[in-house]
DNA sequence: TTGAAAGCGGTACCAA
DNA sequence: TTGGTACCGCTTTCAA
């Protein structure tokens, strides 16, 4: 492969020329580049970007940082972002801060960030105080996604507001009788969206002067099987509700699948909202408040670019909206107060 | 940040004696690595990955390609990659082939991989021949998931045994209607596995003296939405089948979801089967024929490491096992041929 | 065992 | 508009 060095002998100039030249640097004649650009591209030339990272100091590499992958919500952002990166010949590095065993993190640490990348992204993830002063320290510029840090520029959706649409959905449908699950459990005491969300479903209730027994409040690993596990035995107690909000749409699919195993008719015999609009939330008919993930991606790597380009630019905190998309889960109550249990397996 | 000639400086010798000192060369006196150690943590310092790469011609980073992002599959294959790659202290650099538009694929260029990565890991992804030419002018060592390419290395699943082990199951249970969703559409032709699946089915009903009519193998995009729809024809037609196999689980939950909205009962009215396990079969009841994607990722991992570090090290061809799990979507074919029609809703 | 010095392949400043 | 050249920070012979 050839070197800079090949492509300035071929077009009998510097390498000084040809690295203006190539870069689209003004200061070089039309003639010059034509001349440099053919060479270069007889040769097949591409730059080392090793070597331009070395020289110039940015490696055109963002580090997204998330707290684990296999997740629908941060694959989608992860999608966006790249796209977004793309454009402006900009490149992904992941860092994924899952440890090894369940429920441990890893530390954001200096040889994962120092010199290899010029910002960070980061996703839904409460950093401590070390890794936020890890990276001012470090001066890279940050965007991060679904959760306030710092001053930083952060897109989201408004949480809060999301709950409402949810709760305010099946409030107007009539129950009264309304379970929650994604109560805020210890992992996630520092994260804003649990807390949001489950915040703002006790105030909705309480707006329409109603209330929600403490059983009835599910904490949950904000997983399907967990969602579906942990519901069974409000579902299954002497008094059920008659709605099930889910803070997430991955664990208002659980509790679909837990309702038909108790032999309730969801949305007849219980209704059930999430919040996302998870990929499969259409095809299961899920209805939910849906928030643009690919979109805040983007919005995220746009955002992280102009901080590059531009030292001064302004931080945002741009918050998306959201939108409740009904489909076949929520209905009004059934007439008989607590529905009627009926068997179908 | 300090740079090696501060560590130098601090620790009184020379640049190569840190450097050597620094990555656990031998040839360096236990007094002198400490006193350099020492003066390191005290510098915190971090050798430059750009300068080290520069001068040894190594990224330590691997290029992971993948058609798009946002599936589950992909998601979780990346996540094993990952975790198998740190701990060789190598990093994931993503390189998403899905264009800006549906159904386009940005090519593997150049610019993407030269000096950039030392490996690729290309996951369910035909590259063409020119694609393939390059990264072997480049000389970079790859290992592939789920679709073999040339001779290179190759983490997968045997896709037709996979599938064989779906369609005996819903033969064993005694259904002889079959459907197929997953036909192979024109955009995967080139891909292994959605027609390995698609023939395996189609043989091992052969194998009992079994057929499927024409109109029972649906092609589909491998999405639930897509799958809902284009089966809605099939379940809602003058003779249904008894059982659908889908060729993924993605497909399979369409399914399912359209099965009740024709107002069928599954398993009793329809049994359901698909392939993967994908992280919401278990929770939405779904039988399936595992494979574990996690250890694929982690796998792949570990064998372009190897092929790293060893030149000459064997190419793998790696078959994972896969596993029937059997859940509440299958069952004995309905009494009476056809089924029972049910109105639920 | 240690050090000196020549790269690695560009970038960017200063002269010309 | 161009060229010369000193770095960028580390690795890696080759000598000492």
């Amino acid at each position: 492969m050839s070197t800079i060095n090949d492509v300035a002998r071929a077009a009998g100039v510097s390498v000084a020329t040809v690295s203006r030249a190539l870069r689209g640097l003004d200061r070089v004649s039309p003639q010059t580049r034509a001349r440099v650009v053919q060479a270069a591209t007889e040769l097949h030339y591409v730059a080392s970007p090793t070597a331009s990272s070395l020289a110039s100091g940015r490696t055109k590499v963002v580090a997204v940082v998330v707290p684990f992958l296999a997740r629908w919500f941060f694959a989608t952002v992860i999608s966006g972002i790249e796209k977004a990166l793309r454009r402006h010949d900009h490149h992904v590095l992941l860092i994924d801060l899952e440890g090894e065993s369940f429920g441990t993190r890893l530390h954001l640490s200096h040889s994962m960030l120092w010199k290899r990348v010029d910002g960070v992204i980061v996703l839904a993830t409460a950093l401590d105080e070390q890794e936020q002063a890890l990276i001012e320290r470090l001066g890279l510029p940050v965007v991060t996604i679904g959760h306030r840090i710092r001053d930083w520029s952060c897109v989201r959706i408004d949480d809060k507001e999301a709950m409402r649409i949810a709760v305010r959905h099946v409030l107007d449908l009539g129950h009264t009788d309304v379970a929650y699950v994604g109560g805020v459990p210890d992992a996630s005491a520092d994260l804003q969206t649990p807390q949001d969300r489950a915040r703002a479903f006790a105030d909705t209730l309480a707006e329409r002067g109603l209330g929600c027994p403490p059983e009835w409040v599910i904490e949950s690993d904000w997983t399907a099987v967990g969602a579906a596990r942990d519901i069974m035995a409000v579902l299954n107690g002497p008094s059920r509700p008659t709605a099930v909000v889910a803070a997430s749409d991955e664990m208002a699919l659980g509790v679909m699948a837990a309702a038909r195993r108790s032999g309730l008719a969801v949305p007849q015999d219980l209704s059930v909202i999430g919040v996302d609009d998870h990929v499969l939330s259409e095809a299961l008919g899920l209805t939910t408040v849906r928030q643009d993930v690919l979109c805040q991606g983007h919005r995220a790597g746009e955002a992280l670019m102009r901080q590059l380009v531009d030292e001064a630019a302004a931080t945002v905190d741009e918050v998306m909206p959201v939108q409740l998309v009904v489909r076949e889960s929520t209905a009004p109550p059934p007439k008989t107060r607590g529905g009627t249990r009926v068997t179908n397996t």
